[in-house]
DNA sequence: CCATTCTGTGGGAACGCTCCCACAGAATGG
DNA sequence: CCATTCTGTGGGAGCGTTCCCACAGAATGG
């Protein structure tokens, strides 16, 4: 290991303390203006790096916040991330990013990292299978802030940022009436999630405003595992009665769906309409497009790390869980309205 | 700021010194088993984590990588970070993740970033603009080990994880003249990464093999923007002459030149065929599903990491700048061939 | 002109851990 | 039975900073 320059090798040469180097590197506004040239041109002379690993045990905190998400495959949580980063680093932060794989242990280990890395706050997305949160109110007891988004829960009373999920649901499936469906079916997330909760209910209150009743087999709940919704597409094509359109609680899931049905033969939007939630990369691809409701997901990020930047300005005493619900918006393309292409 | 529990609480507790607590703790074997028990049972009760910040200090390395990728945009770094991820964290690596947006300036506070954070070792894929390796010079000078993958250079001696890219357009572009084509252009990546350039050569070297004219208005270089990609592409299809292929650079590039062929009205692949690279999600989603080159995206990543582990754990002096190159593979779908779907 | 404030600097504790050195007492062996 | 090794533990330096306290000498002011 080769030894990496410190302040005390640049207080040597010069001829001063280390005191002095370190304050003229920090821009203490105590240092002769001589002395400090001469730090900062010897500084930079010998490549020198101030070792974060040190400035954070001496402070106290990492100047870091941490990140976990349950997965990295769709383009909804890397865009989440990039608007984290946006913001962060603009306030000097890094950001540690950690992925759960949509598995409870996983999240549980990543906590723990993040603990152990002394994190000065962290933002979580849920994985489906969480429903216990001692992991996450383990941050709180620690008065570290923590801020969750998307996947979010109410039995720990922190911030939280997530869009409407309610009325966006509630938008695709009038939507869908409107265009003249009769038996919409929904692809639900599992129960657990709260969001999966909130846009079920809104989709069955869409169907109640508009007088059509809510047909139990053609709700199904399912896991998000992408694999398992082909047999559940497949199931409600095969129905006796099979819907006219198909409301799903995600895109990767519509897309999916989409495909099965072309695969039949089935014409889209004609004989089976589809629409998704969070417009994805891809749903402008696929032919036809696919009408979604869409999320300000990079203005996610950016929102959840302000309000979590926010906490780690301020005593904690002061924190207040506060809900930041985002707009979304009804994206209507080729999969729901005949004659549309992108 | 709660105070946060250290060994010494634990110690102070149970009535023995520090030393016998870290012993215990780190699973040193000279510790008596009651002992150990009564550490760890405590531990346990105080919510105790190590801070990581401390044990890095005193032992001089973080047990953390670092990641500097261009963009997250497309599916391809993240999928590269998950298999990172895996590897890394199989050996007790975190991962610190950096994007530099493809502009150098972001690449090189970024590895100031990186060194400043005592990483272990780094993980780098170049900008578009990246010409200058100073910044990446540094880590080597400072015996921090450096992998580059995918966008890699060969004007430093470090380890490279890269596909066959000459391999792939070569494979890309033959396919394209088995399937009849006789004037096939090629929507090039910039000069200045060494996969534009080594594509380019396979593409070049496919129409040599064949005894097809290369013609110079038939090949583009641009910057990876897409935003740009439509320019390009309106304009080949707007020749004299135009082609009746195009072999783009990579997926996103191909996809933008898919749907502008598709809103032409041209037929494809009859009147226009496209070949992408890489495989990205949306590739299968397109219709027709777009012919590519996969490559092995996620073992990229775990081949990456390592290799950049074995050299953390070896003696500097020992490192060699192996090259490994990953093979790709032609996926035909509906794009360049008449009648496949997905 | 001497007490007071300011400026620039040095010294050293602290951050929480690891790891080397010491050492007491038990176990071992010729 | 005493020298040697082993076992379990304590003490303390060191990792590279920051930051508080101290202090010398210059500047200020009545």
């Amino acid at each position: 290991m080769k030894h990496q320059v410190t302040i005390i090798d640049i207080a040597r040469q010069l001829n001063i303390s280390k005191s002095t180097v370190s304050r003229a590197l920090t821009g203490h506004p105590r240092v002769k203006e001589v002395t400090r040239r001469a730090v900062l041109d010897l500084a930079g002379e010998l490549d020198y790096q101030r070792n974060m690993l040190a400035i954070n045990l001496s402070s106290s905190q990492s100047r870091t916040i941490g990140i976990i998400v349950p997965e990295f495959v769709t383009s909804f949580f890397p865009i989440v991330i990039m608007g984290a980063q946006e913001v962060a680093s603009e306030s000097g932060y890094t950001v540690l990013i950690c992925q759960s794989n949509e598995t409870y242990e996983a999240e549980v280990a990543n906590a723990r990292v993040m603990l152990a890395n002394r994190v000065d706050g962290v933002l979580v997305s849920l994985t489906r299978e969480t429903k216990n949160f001692e992991h996450l109110a383990m941050f709180t007891r620690k008065a570290i802030p923590l801020v969750l988004f998307n996947r979010v829960c109410y039995d720990i009373d922190v911030p939280k940022v997530v869009v409407d999920d309610y009325e966006g649901a509630f938008k695709a499936t009038e939507h869908l009436i409107l265009s003249g469906k009769q038996r919409i079916a929904h692809l639900a997330g599992p129960p657990s999630l709260y969001i999966s909760r909130k846009r079920l209910e809104g989709y069955k209150d869409a169907l109640r405003k508009h007088g059509f009743p809510i047909i139990d087999e053609l709700i199904i709940s399912y896991d998000l595992n992408v694999e398992r919704a082909k047999i559940y597409v497949t199931y409600l094509l095969d129905l006796p009665q099979p819907p006219d359109a198909l409301f799903a609680i995600n895109d990767p899931t519509a897309l999916e769906a989409l495909l099965i049905i072309k695969a039949r033969g089935l014409s889209i939007p004609d004989e089976m309409a589809v629409v998704g939630f969070s417009n994805d990369y891809g749903s402008s691809l696929v032919e036809p497009g696919l009408t979604t409701i869409a999320q300000p997901t990079r203005e996610i990020g950016r929102v959840a790390t302000q309000l979590l930047l926010d906490q780690i300005n301020t005593e904690a005493s002061t924190w207040k869980s506060v809900t930041r619900v985002l707009k979304t918006e009804l994206l209507i393309r080729g999969s729901s309205v005949q004659g549309l292409t992108r």
